[in-house]
DNA sequence: GTCTATATGGGGATAGAC
DNA sequence: GTCTATCCCCATATAGAC
């Protein structure tokens, strides 16, 4: 039994350092995108050596998936936390907000659309396939409900509305309305909800 | 007279070079992002080598920059040609329209959002600035037109529009749609087209 | 498992001949 | 102005001591 809660306890301070270690990529990754983060900053924010992390992760990619498949798994259990009282549409928009907010606090944008490597190696990992498929149909549902409810517009396909969706959690708009917008946190994020199910055009009364 | 002409020639061959340099530089930035190319790409893209490049473009920085430079004039040259009989919403619409087709052809995407290196170094171009901050201008004025119309959505602050616009012309819903989309390019205009002004939300019956 | 020190390779940029 | 050949930095990844 000590034995076992040795294991256990060594196994937990390993999953401690993991947490630190994904932790700060992601705010680097964040920051700076992948091809200009270097492993050397990781280790160093996150007060370790070089040879460490690499006893963690067997490379910058694979540490870089494992980032991002934490990030799917947050949005999943988001997802599966909403009160089942939440409409089709509230879903959705509880989902967009919660993206832009964590993007705002400095956490990743959602899609890789950063790099075209990223985007590669990503979609060759089933790790992070699994997660993004998994979450992907959720979210299919999601809209064939809201579209029967007459909250989404019937006329765009499910697939249109799907990447049109995940675009705007990794929007660039973002970034440039904190910078030169001089916005807050959360009139970006009433702003871009506003502009990605009302669009851009006048607005009908009512 | 005769040494004036050879003199022109000499430049005229030199230009043609240029362009042949840009353009492949384009075509090579919209395939795989400022990071993953390599002046040896580029060279050997045009039929070149890496010290013949440097000739024209004394780093890969101001490679990117002049392609960037040649295409927002492209878009400025767009904008001017557009028929005075067309209203504002008209002008931002087509424009859009013309920056997909672009992309979708295998040009640029039109906001430098794929990197953060990409971004610092064209902000601090003043070639890219005086370009970008003339097209910003002449597009808030047009936003300012389309709203006094009633055509755009006149609760949205003009910057809030502009980003969003400019953000819809790189979006990577694009490259989803043709790559797991399976539509043509067309189709993809339209939808693109139809989701930045409308939004994704259910529209009013007319 | 953690470090110091190092191997390895790639890519931006240039020297120097023609 | 164009090439061949080279420099040299930097970042990923590892060897080997503790």
């Amino acid at each position: 039994m000590s034995f076992l809660t040795k294991l256990s306890f060594k196994d937990q301070t390993f999953k401690l350092r993991e947490t630190a270690i994904l932790d700060a990529t992601t705010k680097l990754l964040a920051e700076k995108g992948f091809d200009l983060i270097t492993m050397d900053d990781v280790a160093d924010a996150v007060g370790l050596s070089k040879p460490s992390l690499y006893k963690h992760f067997k490379s910058k990619e694979e540490l870089v998936i494992e980032a991002m498949v934490r990030l799917v798994d947050e949005a999943l259990a988001y997802l599966e936390k909403l009160p089942d009282t939440l409409g089709p549409l509230e879903r959705l928009q509880s989902l967009l907000e919660w993206a832009l907010r964590v993007r705002l606090g400095g956490g990743l944008p959602f899609l890789p659309s950063t790099s075209a490597h990223v985007r590669a190696f990503l979609t060759q990992s089933p790790r992070y396939i699994l997660r993004a498929l998994k979450l992907h149909r959720l979210l299919d549902a999601v809209v064939t409900e809201a579209k029967r409810n007459g909250e989404l517009a019937s006329e765009l396909p499910n697939d249109v509305i799907l990447y049109s969706y995940y675009a705007r959690t990794c929007d660039p708009a973002v970034e440039y309305l904190r910078l030169y917008g001089k916005y807050d946190d959360e009139t970006i994020v009433a702003h871009m909800h506003s502009v990605c199910f009302a669009g851009l055009g006048a607005r009908p009364n009512r």
